[in-house]
DNA sequence: TGTACATCAGTGAACGCGCGTTCACTGATGTAC
DNA sequence: TGTACATCAGTGAACGCGCGTTCACTGATGTAC
């Protein structure tokens, strides 16, 4: 029934149905909102039976954990791709620089998929417990964490502890894509281009939180 | 049968019951999340009838709506108050130490409800067009672009616009409380006490971002 | 002081619905021999 | 090349459940006269 599926030879194993139901998963909750998504409406567009999901997944909490646990691994590889950006040009770039890249690719990964990143933290639908899901999450913190340290490295801490820097940093990414997301920043900004105003913010929390070695009369 | 009612006489007229139910909505979200919330569970927390609930909010995202709105009321309160707190020792403050303060305020109320603080931005379970919710936003709005407003005023923008200040202020104090309510800040800083948090990342903020006019040759 | 009446708060039975999970099953695939 | 068998993907019927909403109702309150 589903149009795209029309010219696709219709077999009993699907090839990859674990990937096809995460993909559906993504539609229903852009569609429905997360807290409308069933296990049945996710098999209905994915054209499997309705227990399916189950048996991949386990239960509605495995599937949506699994969700989560993938983007996690995709914010990680857009703020990397973000970052490697910044070196095309040439070499071994500027630490804070790195920092504004990768609050960047943060955003980036959140306007692009809003109803993953909802997933990602609406913990009382996710298994706590799951290693999975820790490890991505644990890869995508030490991305941001490294890039502090190289800032402290290039003595750009000015004094602040890197925990509080790394705190703020990732605060200001996190409530930047989630008030974007929820429609809250373009209401009230008048902006309508979500990456311009995350570079503009970011460029600016960046330039003045980790300015350069300081200059003596340095105005800004 | 709630314990908290025995010494009470019970009548067939509630007294304040719209008040009751929010009171119920916290309670219930704060035990299942928001998800797993119920206008029966609501009343039966209440005490009543399982369609009193409709009667009072027409319906479930009524419930929620109204539950919201009272909740960017008591947001204004808090960062007024916290506001206020400055000026105890004296006089007309600093209008950056303002920012700051409402940041702090923002951040108190999101730790101390999170459950209404979630309902709040969980924006597929509200009546979107409701108008007293639209007033109730306003208010917090506006108390925010004020203070940045006479922080402009004070020279203490140094050629950024207001607009960006106000969405970088605004996203840290939003991303603090969203990742701290979470449990990811506290697992991460391992900080125990969240309000010493905040006071250090916003006054981080500020003094970086609002500086007082610049002094030449000066260091931080 | 007493009676009538309008108003509104709250009730409880009934409805139809979609849900998550379970379980015995069937169809397809691949490997061993 | 062919047969047997294990494995696993996906099925579909069945279950019991709690839900939101509706609606005719009853109980309490207050006001008019």
């Amino acid at each position: 029934m589903p149009a795209e599926c029309q010219d696709v030879t219709v077999t009993y194993h699907h090839g990859d149905l674990p990937a096809a139901l995460l993909e559906a998963v993504e539609a229903a909750v852009a569609e429905h909102g997360v807290s409308a998504v069933s296990l049945r409406d996710v098999a209905r567009r994915a054209g499997v039976s309705h227990s399916a999901p189950a048996h991949h997944f386990g239960s509605k909490a495995g599937l949506l954990t699994a969700f989560a646990t993938a983007g996690y691994w995709l914010l990680a590889e857009t703020a990397r791709a973000e970052v490697a950006a910044l070196g095309a040009a040439g070499t071994a770039a500027d630490a804070a620089a790195e920092v504004a890249a990768m609050g960047r690719g943060y955003f980036r990964f959140a306007v692009g998929h809003p109803a993953q990143f909802e997933v990602m933290f609406r913990l009382d639908a996710l298994n706590p417990a799951d290693r999975d899901l820790a490890a991505a999450r644990d890869a995508v913190y030490s991305l941001l964490t490294a890039a502090v340290g190289r800032c402290h490295a290039a003595g750009r801490l000015h004094g602040r502890s890197p925990e509080v820097v790394t705190a703020a940093a990732w605060s200001l990414a996190h409530g930047l894509s989630a008030l974007w997301i929820s429609g809250h920043l373009a209401q009230r900004t008048g902006e309508q281009d979500p990456q311009k105003l995350a570079k503009t913010v970011l460029d600016m929390f960046v330039q003045a939180v980790l300015p350069p070695q300081p200059v003596p009369g340095e105005d800004r």
